[in-house]
Order: structure tokens, then C-alpha cells, then sequence
DNA sequence: GTGGTTTTGATTGACGTACCTCAGGCGCGA
DNA sequence: TCGCGCCTGAGGTACGTCAATCAAAACCAC
């Protein structure tokens, strides 16, 4: 075949720095045993031929497997639902790739049941485990647990920050909520009205801070829009359509809807009960079906998402990282927020 | 340590077959010399215990070694630098999976220079070849030459289609004009007046296809708005600095400005020359330093780009993939479209 | 049956690394 | 000088797969 310029292998550094492959070894592996100026010269010879080990035989060697979970709400969430099959998808790649990637489900709205869910982990049999849970005291306790067991933990799509969590994978909600600001005081450009916000519950980490960020933007840079206070639904598609159209009803200068949670089929239905949809600047948080469909419908204007392919890739990632103690390459794991419109729907 | 789930090796598959590892292998490896009944049975025993082969270790006993160069032109070009650090950022990671990466760069104008560099690809020595090169029936000659040697080639981020090429690596140039196009006209909602349209050349492309698909939404949907013909700079930033300030001279109404290629920062230099920038909605293509920080000072308004660490990963992944001969998993090769304002930068 | 062809099995040695054992080297203090 | 640490070297086996060889077995037609 063709001429391959052969990469340094453990031999050529032993020959190299004028030692032993086992000394070569207990060096690469910080093994003790070896003296301080023995360490150094292998350390310079490493640099000098540009010595890189090579992951894939070492894990072979180290017969090593790893064994994440990744645990996520249950119930009826197209956001889940698409994160979901995103998992599947990507476990498919990684057992190529040595890891076994389990899903499990946790009760979506009790915290009690979801640290128990957490505690119930037989960590003996995982490595590391990726949680999409809501922050609660409960919860961090739980993670502090695994985090004391010996698991790499990641928080998923809302952080844990007073949690022992290694490393948080998603976006910034204050930001998105921003964008989501941003956005919509640009295009309502010159109006004066209302801007409806609805959600699922406030209860939510994300849902405060997408309000929060999108208040501190609306009122700074738009006071021309009056930003009503949020309409929660609580998981029940009939309240919120009634208050949707409530609302609509009871305003008439409502100009703009930002949807900031789950819910946005009853939303929509809701708002198409009240009249010319594309009348209004419609923004909704998360691409799933149910949104891509408005979108193209030019029902919804734009989408503040990300990306789920990359969520859990990245996720699995750092787990992998964390477990090999290897420092973790921050730019590639930061989550960018999409804005999604229906010219760059791709 | 702890006790891990062994995945099934090709031991397992044998046994489980009832047949010799080098059966197995014959099968696995697609080698001539087993009869079509002994094929069957295999494949149903890897469906059975669900075996996956550990690709990690094939590519270590195949000694597989991947020679990939990366053709990028050369000349001050900001976006081109970011995707060349890129490149160099990447190459490090691939390294240790035994991938080479090589940058070579080519003269930008000149269509028969590029075409003998090219052709001076040591074919021998390359296993694929990524190409950022505009579109002339030299390079597609040159491409396809390369081709027939038995190279994998992409395109990286303006496409060849009438080559021979793999795969094309990069975003639809017409849907990223849409996509400026739609920005546009929302945030000058209800206003009349003139945008202006500048870029490095209308040779390129990118800059034909872009203009395109801005042109049709601008007409489409915001009517009130008058797109000027597009200024050239033709790599020459005094040119461009000039032809901006007597463009918004002439014109009192000049409401936007797209910029459709690179020549960001004599641009801004031009409309900073012409009084408040801030008044204009200012929309730029790639993100770079200057685009970053423009956006960040409220110069531009929004940026539309693509991820250029995607941009190299993905073409190194179809490189590989075309190599092994194995399908590519397109979803997760398609590069969106990204929309950047100031509050998602990240 | 025979002879010839096709299919299969058994075995071996890589690939680059990990990890283990065992033996021998050194220096140091007693 | 001896003994006792501590360092180091030599060598082996293993990981899961590829690739090759050679011999044995199965098949086929006549």
C-alpha cells in the first residue's frame, strides 16, 4: 500500500530517552519507583520525538469499559422526547467505542422520588452518570453521594451549581432568555403593546432565568413593550389554552408571545383560536417537532435552542474525560444557543 | 476494580456460530472463501449477542495510518485564519487517532495555480484531501484527477459540484442570504430606504448565491426596502472604505448593510467615517475577531456563520469515513447556519 | 471411489499499550 | 564488607482485531 510515516510508539521513546519500556511505562503512568531524573529525561525525550499515547490501544490494554447513565425526566416532553432519541442515537457510536450507555427515567415533578431514583444508582456497575434534573436540595445531596462514590457526574440541559457536579452541559438560561429579548423587541421595531409569556411552571430554574434575562433586556432596551406576568400551564394543555386565549381576549394589544417552556402545541392552539397567527412575534424555546412545524408554517418566528446531538455528545464526552482524569477541551463542550428561523431551518 | 459487562469479541461470535475466528473473520472482513449458508449463520449469531466490532482495535491491527491535507487559500483573509487554527487545533486531537493533517495553502486568485498545486499533491503519500477552493474548471479537473487516484476528497466550505468530489462540508449559500435577508427586513420593520450590499468579489460563488437568496426575500417579503447593486472591493481596503462613504453620501436613506464576504474591518472603518453606525442594522457573514467585536460594540447587528471547529471536524470525519468506505451519518455532518447577535455570542 | 475444488479450522504473529514478575544494579549506612 | 533499600531492565502475557499460512475437511462431478 501507500508509505505511512509510522507515529512514535512506548519503543522508540525507550530508545529515545536510553531507559527500559518498563521504566517508560512507570513514567507515562506515574507509577512509583522511579528516580526524579529518570522521569525528566523520558519527559524531555517525550517532547523531543513528539511522543503521543495512543488512547485507543491503552484502553484496549487497560481493558477498559465504561458505564454511563443518563437519567431524564419522564412524562410528555417533546424537548425530552428528542433528547431521548438523541441518546439512543449516540450510544449506538459509543458502544463502538467501549461505552455502554444506559437511559434512565426519573418522575418528573417529585424530588423526593428523583433523589431516590438517584440513590437507587448501583454504582458499583457505572462510571459516570449525566442527570437532567430539576435543583433541589434532594438532589444535590444525591449527586454529592455519586460524586463520593467515584462517579463522574454531569449536569445536563439545568445545572446543579450547588452541587459536587463536574461539569455542567447546556446553555445559559439568562443568556437564552436574552436572545429570546433581543429578538423580539426587534422585530415588534417601533410598536408599542404587550408581550405574553407563558410557561410550564415557574417552579423551573430555566424558566426564571429565561424570564430574567429576558425582563433585564425587554426593559432596558425596549420599555415600549409592556412584558405582562407569566402564564403558567402546570403540565395541563386545556389551562393553557383557556389562558392563552384569556388573554388575548382580555388585551388587545398583545403583540408578541414568548413561550419559554414545554407546552407550545396547546400554545399555538390557543393563539390559532384567537385569530391571525402571523399577525404576532411568536418566540419559543427548544427545536422539536411541534416547533420546527411552526416555523415553517411561519407560526412561530423563531426558536431559541440547542443543539441535542451535541448536548449529549458532549455530555458523554467529559464523562469520558473525567474518567480518564483527562483535562477537558472547554470550547468544544460549551453549547451554543441557537437561534432558529425558517431560513436556517436546516 | 469494578466489574464490567464484557462485550462480546469475536470469540464469542464464533463460538456462538459454531465456527473458527478465521471464519469469522473472513465473514466480518467480507474475504472470499465461505459459503453463503456459513455467512448467514454468522450474521445471525452477531444479531444474536449483539456484537459490535471494536473499532479502535481493528484500526490498531490494520495499522491504519490516515494522511489527510487540508487545502486553504492563502492571503489576508480573517475567516480563513480562524479555520486555519481550526485545522491546527484539530490535527492535535486527531493525531492521537492516527490521523496526519497537513494545512497547504494555495494562491487565492488565480484558478491555474491553484489547479498545479493541486496537481502537485503527492498522491502517494495522501489518503484525502480536503479543498477551499472557488469553483473553475481547472480545480474540477484537478479534483477529479485526484479523485482517480484513489483519494477521498470533500469540499470545504464552497462546494464543487461539478466535480467528482465526496461530500460537500459546508452551509447553502443561499439560505444563509435568506437568513440575512429575513434579519434584515425584521429588525428595519416599517421602515423604508436602501440597503447597501458589499463584498470582496462577485466572482466568488458564495457572494453570487448569497446575493441571490437575499435579493428574492428582500423582494418578497419587504418591499419597502431598496437593495443597491453590490460594491467590490476586490481585496483592496482603501477601495472599500471609499466606495462605502460615497455610497452613504449619495444616499440619505441608507438603512442597512449586508456584508456578504470578508473586507469587515474596512467596512466598519467606512461607516464609522459616516457618523452614528449604531443607526443602521449592520449584518456581516463569518465570525471572526473583527465580526466579534464589532458585534460586541453594537456596530453589527448580527452575524451569520458557521461553527468553523464543525467545519473541520466534519470534513475530517467524512474523510475518514470515505476511506474506510463506510456510510456517512449526514444529519450529523450538516453544518447549520448560525445566527450570532450579542447576547448568544458565546 | 477418485481427483479436484471449495470451504473451513487451527495457529501464529503482529498492532501499541498496560501491567506483572523477577533479577540485578546502585548507593548507603552500619 | 555486608545487607538493605530503592531503581531499573528484561521479558512475558494480555487486550480485540487483522491477516496470513497450511492443513484438514467437505463438497462436487464423473
Amino acid at each position: 500500500m501507500k508509505a505511512a510515516i509510522p507515529k512514535p510508539t512506548v519503543h522508540d521513546l525507550a530508545r529515545e530517552a536510553g531507559v527500559s519500556l518498563a521504566t517508560v511505562d512507570r513514567v507515562l503512568n506515574e507509577r512509583p519507583g522511579v528516580r526524579e531524573k529518570t522521569v525528566e529525561r523520558v519527559k524531555a525525550a517525550v517532547e523531543r520525538i513528539g511522543y503521543v499515547r495512543d488512547t485507543h490501544a491503552a484502553n484496549l490494554a487497560r481493558r477498559r469499559q465504561y458505564r454511563f447513565a443518563i437519567v431524564l425526566p419522564e412524562g410528555p416532553s417533546q424537548f425530552v422526547d428528542t433528547l431521548r432519541s438523541a441518546v439512543r442515537e449516540a450510544s449506538g457510536a459509543q458502544f463502538a467505542e467501549r461505552a455502554l450507555v444506559e437511559t434512565i427515567p426519573i418522575p418528573s415533578h417529585d424530588p423526593h422520588a428523583v433523589a431516590r431514583t438517584l440513590n437507587g444508582l448501583n454504582t458499583a456497575r457505572l462510571d459516570g452518570v449525566a442527570i437532567m434534573a430539576p435543583e433541589t436540595p434532594q438532589v444535590r445531596d444525591a449527586v454529592d453521594r455519586l460524586k463520593g462514590e467515584g462517579l463522574a457526574v454531569v449536569a445536563l440541559v439545568s445545572d446543579l451549581p450547588s452541587s459536587d457536579r463536574d461539569f455542567f452541559v447546556g446553555i445559559n438560561s439568562f443568556a437564552a432568555g436574552r436572545t429570546a429579548a433581543v429578538l423580539m423587541g426587534r422585530f415588534l421595531r417601533g410598536l408599542t403593546g404587550r408581550i405574553l409569556v407563558v410557561t410550564n411552571t415557574m417552579q423551573a430554574r430555566d424558566s426564571i432565568e429565561r424570564r430574567f434575562g429576558f425582563d433585564a433586556v425587554m426593559a432596558d432596551e425596549f420599555p415600549a413593550l409592556d412584558v405582562l406576568p407569566s402564564i403558567e400551564s402546570h403540565d395541563d394543555p386545556e389551562r393553557m389554552r383557556r389562558c392563552v386565549g384569556e388573554a388575548l381576549a382580555s388585551y388587545g394589544d398583545i403583540r408578541g408571545v414568548y413561550s419559554m417552556g414545554s407546552g407550545n402545541t396547546p400554545l399555538l392552539e390557543g393563539l390559532r383560536g384567537a385569530g391571525d397567527l402571523t399577525d404576532r412575534v411568536v418566540i419559543a424555546h427548544e427545536m422539536t417537532p411541534v416547533t420546527r412545524q411552526a416555523l415553517l408554517d411561519g407560526e412561530v418566528d423563531a426558536v431559541i435552542t440547542q443543539n441535542v446531538g451535541h448536548l449529549v455528545r458532549s455530555a458523554l464526552r467529559v464523562l469520558r474525560a473525567r474518567c480518564d482524569g483527562v483535562e477537558i477541551f472547554e470550547p468544544q463542550e460549551r453549547i451554543r444557543i441557537d437561534i432558529v428561523i425558517r431560513e436556517n431551518l436546516t
